[in-house]
DNA sequence: CGGCAAACCTGCGAGC
DNA sequence: TGCTCGCAGGTTTGCC
């Protein structure tokens, strides 16, 4: 799925095609994905203009002139697809479909169906379920060295299912996080109560490296794709996701693939060397 | 409360 | 060619 980098991209591209736009008309090919649609869904959306659409996290929102605002989740392999109205048939998967007032159609499609879709109100949006405890945007301020290196200081097991955790810093998923931590050379496997330094450095390779992917496009694999169409092209940016195996481009040692909390992480055993309890013992930055 | 496995679904590539 | 198996970008739930 989609993390912070795709949905951003799919947020501008929407952003785009519908700010300013009427949606004429709604549909609902499905009763459910990873939660039911409102029952309402459809007749609260049909008629509406867009004032803009918007991310929070890995969500994307569009706002409606009537301040409804419609939440959207790509879960794993959700796509939001603009195209021109009755051009295609129906496709497996599409979902939701949109008809909007300049002859195009925005089409939801998410084959796994782990994606949602749901309607907020503008004024209390922050206090939604999906919303309220989620931790502060990796690209903004509120996400600090101090920040970071005094929320690690509570956490026990290892930094990169840490770091995935949206409740500490929302948008960076399995990729990034294994990427993040090659940029800065922490093993995924240290715990995760950093000392001050490294929390630093993780905060500026996560920065950069989810505004490298935000400026390629975001990664396309398998089932992903931008809202336009076009490809994202960072997966060729890719330092260790997905090289098992391969040269580290910084060493030529193999890349290595563990797997933490049930998800896959790759890093370079050499370039992330782990820091045993004696030597971090030693370490001055403890 | 923290941490982890399992569940939610379908599709695809690898290997036999 | 065709089958089975393992794996896939996320989040929630429920169990220790």
């Amino acid at each position: 799925m989609p993390e912070l980098p795709e949905v951003e991209t799919v947020v501008r591209g929407l952003d785009s095609s519908m700010r300013g736009r009427r949606i004429i008309r709604a549909e609902v090919f499905r009763p459910n994905l990873r939660v039911p649609f409102p029952p309402d869904f459809c007749e609260r959306i049909a008629g509406q203009a867009v004032n803009k659409v918007a991310r929070r996290a890995k969500y994307f929102m569009v706002y409606l002139e009537d301040g409804t605002v419609v939440i959207g989740h790509l879960g794993m392999s959700g796509r939001m697809i603009v195209r021109p109205q009755d051009a295609y048939p129906l496709a497996r998967h599409d979902h939701v479909r949109w008809q909007m007032d300049d002859g195009k159609e925005v089409v939801f499609n998410d084959a796994r169906r782990f994606g949602l879709m749901l309607l907020a109100d503008a004024d209390t949006l922050e206090q939604h379920d999906l919303l309220v405890h989620l931790g502060p945007e990796p690209l903004s301020n509120h996400f600090s060295e101090d920040y970071l290196a005094t929320e690690l200081l509570k956490k026990k097991s290892a930094i990169k299912p840490v770091l995935m955790d949206q409740r500490l810093v929302v948008g960076v998923g399995n990729i990034y996080a294994s990427e993040a931590l090659f940029r800065c050379g922490i093993h995924p496997g240290q715990p995760a109560h950093l000392c001050a330094e490294q929390a630093g450095t993780l905060v500026a390779a996560i920065r950069a490296v989810l505004e490298a992917a935000i400026a390629s496009g975001g990664s396309t694999l398998r089932d992903y794709a931008r809202e336009s169409g076009e490809m994202g092209y960072f997966q060729h940016q890719f330092q260790v996701y997905g090289r098992e195996g391969k040269p580290c481009y910084a060493c030529a040692t193999p890349v290595a693939r563990i797997t933490q909390t049930g998800r896959s992480t790759f890093f370079c055993p050499s370039c992330q060397a782990s820091i045993t309890r004696r030597s971090r013992k030693r370490a001055a930055c403890g």
